[in-house]
DNA sequence: CATATATGTCAACAAGGCTGACATATTTTT
DNA sequence: AAAAATATGTCAGCCTTGTTGACATATATG
């Protein structure tokens, strides 16, 4: 137990060993919170980046390439790997939009669908078990959390939002 | 918005939708956790592998090489690539265990533990100003929802507890 | 018509996972 | 003492998923 740290933030009451296990606590979470997925995709095939983009098109149908990349943050190449065989094996489809025929919107096919709602209810039962664990009112808290890690950015890619962001801001 | 969900567990009262908006903060939560650390990392030539490496000796300093592999969970192989750089290049140091000469004890050296404060340093920083943003006793929740998502095995590592765990335990 | 944009694709590279095999030192068991 | 188990190190090679840079094509826009 150290002595109480020489106030840096004007009145900042927290505590050092606190952050400590929550960065590990952060470790551990994400490597379970991905682990029953990662077994699902390897019968598949497929990998994490699978995952990601199986899941930011069925929460966003109709998303072009470009936005994908934003969301996702990785590099054109990164992203054709995995998407051509999406595509090639029927998961997701690729339809030009009819208002900027250089545009390939994305969807789900039913393949797709079936996949991602597989996966997200694996991720999303194991959420609901941990709320119902750590007592009520602790999801509202730890949703809280999450969103103020996030670069303000990104903030408004939650939720489905991605297409509508677009309109907005871009 | 869709109608309430015909409730299949007892009387669960979780929102579907707010379960998909957590896969999503989960995964630009750890993009964001990652990020600063991950830059610093690189101008030294690591990456994020060496992170963990660094942190986990840090906080269990003395640590066997077979307990940084559970903890890690990852092999033999993928550990030693990054530990000889580490232990070359003066961040780790290895001493020969006084009780059993087989096992290699794990140490930070000064260089190590000065890049480790700094890693650290910055994930706390962004932690603590999102709880401060996130509002007062919402630390708390934050921490039991992500304890509640780890396997309960590994719940027993958090809190540099590894070498004590294993004489309980192991 | 010129330029910018959206996409696709090729080649090559790096990090960090993985496997299986084998060597060595040391401890434990028989 | 001999045999078996344990802890570690190392070699060779493979896969996924990130990276870069270059180039091709279609479409839109000034």
């Amino acid at each position: 137990m150290t002595k109480a740290k020489h106030r840096q933030e004007k009145d900042a009451p927290i505590n050092e060993e606190a952050l400590r296990q929550v960065i590990e606590l952060m470790f551990f979470a994400y490597r379970d919170f991905t682990a029953e997925p990662d077994a699902i995709l390897a019968e598949y095939g497929f990998g994490r980046a699978h995952h990601r983009v199986i899941y930011f098109v069925g929460r966003n149908p109709g998303i072009a390439v470009n936005q994908l990349l934003d969301t996702l943050k990785i590099t054109k190449q990164s992203l054709a790997r995995v998407l051509r065989q999406l595509v090639d094996e029927g998961f997701i489809e690729q339809r030009t939009d009819a208002f900027d025929g250089r545009r390939r919107l994305l969807y789900l096919l039913e393949k797709g669908q079936r996949l991602e709602q597989k996966l997200t209810e694996r991720q999303a039962r194991l959420i609901a078990r941990a709320y119902e664990e750590a007592g009520v009112g602790a999801a509202d808290s730890f949703r809280a959390v999450l969103r103020c890690i996030i670069n303000s950015d990104d903030r408004s890619r939650v939720g489905g939002d991605i297409l509508a962001r677009e309109e907005r801001e871009g």
